[in-house]
DNA sequence: CGGTTCATTGAGCCACATCAAGAAGTGTGG
DNA sequence: CCACACTTCTTGATGTGGCTCAATGAACCG
């Protein structure tokens, strides 16, 4: 990662079009860039504490990040998945809900809580831009709850292939997947576990139903390969268009 | 319900300090009332449907509704209970994702989508208030996501009815439910059950288990009351400040 | 008072959890 | 280079919480 290169510049950010900044113009990057900072962050590391104090809001640079709960007992359930350009944080209040771990080395560009929701209240670009996501993370939110209230263990791993799938393309500016399609995994069998309200052993057999059925092939663990999209689609009861604009 | 005292003027609204017009001052307020408009709708009938247009965005001003989503074989689970004050519609997608339907006699206090979108934009006091409130819906439904996925069916029940009291003050204005709480349940236990990803037989059970427990006393099918409220919400798992704001 | 809807309760079953044992990869130290 | 520990994943055997199917009860209503 050249960080100085990220410094630098918005104008050079993988994530300048997506992000909160996106709607922003020249004038508007110039004083977000005085008030941004970079940290990086080791895989497994926390960046956010449920019940403690978050007191920056950042984007999501480069990595993966995950959100989740754990009940008194162990029990945990991921609520996000965070991939670049995702918002960390909320406006209005200190105290984040959740735990908010790195999944691989991550990058953020933070601001300091006064400053960006002074930011909020006087820039237009920034609040409508957040909005917008806020509303499409609630899509999101709701689209993994039906997958949790009703889903079979089948179809969360297939609706979660196809949800990464999507994600993944969406990065490289592609409409939609194409198939075949070579999906690169970030989480570990646990990880997708506690997104999915299953047991990591319930995972690993419905990825090797899955195979056996066809819908995939597994190159390794964290790797497999969708020979047609739209049959794996199919298999996870998917009806709608979720990361529709 | 009185329709005309309601048309006549937003300042006798009963939901004008917690909807998303809450913020907006005496002059916006005039603006919002030239572009109103109000419908009734019956228990049971439909305010909007998955995959069709939602040409009103609205608020709720009096009843329940709930916003679910059916699969294709008909397993159902709802993604949001709608009480006065919430919001329906979203700025920027004329399709719904969701069926939205009537579970009381509802009244929305509707807009045209194309004004009120410019609203939105023109109005910081109202992109604001929708902003905090999309925040606040999206907690709700990451807690929502956390409930489904790893809770049991009894924590489900229990947390759903902390849930139900804690919602029935916050319109009373009292900021936490006081023991003994006396709870009307707007639902039927086949909308319960859709909340909760579980059966309407679980659901039944459930509660009897809670009943036999000393936890609640069932008055009817559709009221309770629940003699100490700190020990349901001990059997709910239930360690957050879901609603706070 | 029969018909209809909604809730409760019981009996049996099944999808997924739990428990347990390898297998495969990865890093460390000798 | 191997030996060993450690982590992650897979697979099998068994258990169980909640679902399914079925019957009964309770409230409402024409």
């Amino acid at each position: 990662m050249n960080m100085a290169r990220l410094k630098d510049s918005c104008k050079a950010c993988p994530i300048r079009h997506s992000a909160v900044c996106a709607e922003c113009d020249t004038d508007e990057l110039a004083i977000l860039e005085q008030v941004k900072s970079y940290r990086t962050y080791a895989p497994g590391e926390s960046l956010a504490s449920a019940g403690e104090k978050l007191d920056h809001l950042s984007s999501l640079v480069t990595g993966c990040a995950t959100m989740s709960r754990t009940l008194e007992d162990g029990r945990r359930q991921a609520v996000g998945l965070l991939l670049p350009a995702d918002f960390i944080g909320r406006p209005g209040r200190a105290i984040s809900l959740y735990d908010i771990e790195a999944v691989s080395e991550v990058t953020l560009c933070r601001f300091e809580r006064v400053q960006f929701e002074r930011l909020v209240r006087e820039t237009p670009h920034i609040a409508a831009r957040l909005l917008t996501m806020t509303l499409d993370e609630l899509d999101a939110a709701r689209e993994m709850a039906v997958t949790l209230g009703r889903r079979t263990a089948r179809e969360k791993i297939a609706s979660f292939l196809v949800s990464m799938a999507r994600r993944q393309t969406a990065v490289t500016k592609r409409a939609v997947p194409v198939s075949p399609v070579l999906l690169h995994l970030p989480l570990s069998r646990q990880a997708i576990a506690d997104h999915l309200g299953l047991t990591i052993e319930t995972v690993s057999r419905q990825l090797t139903q899955l195979r056996k059925s066809g819908l995939i092939s597994v190159i390794d663990s964290r790797d497999i390969t969708i020979p047609d999209f739209e049959s794996l689609q199919l298999e996870a009861g998917d009806d709608d268009a979720t990361d529709a604009p």
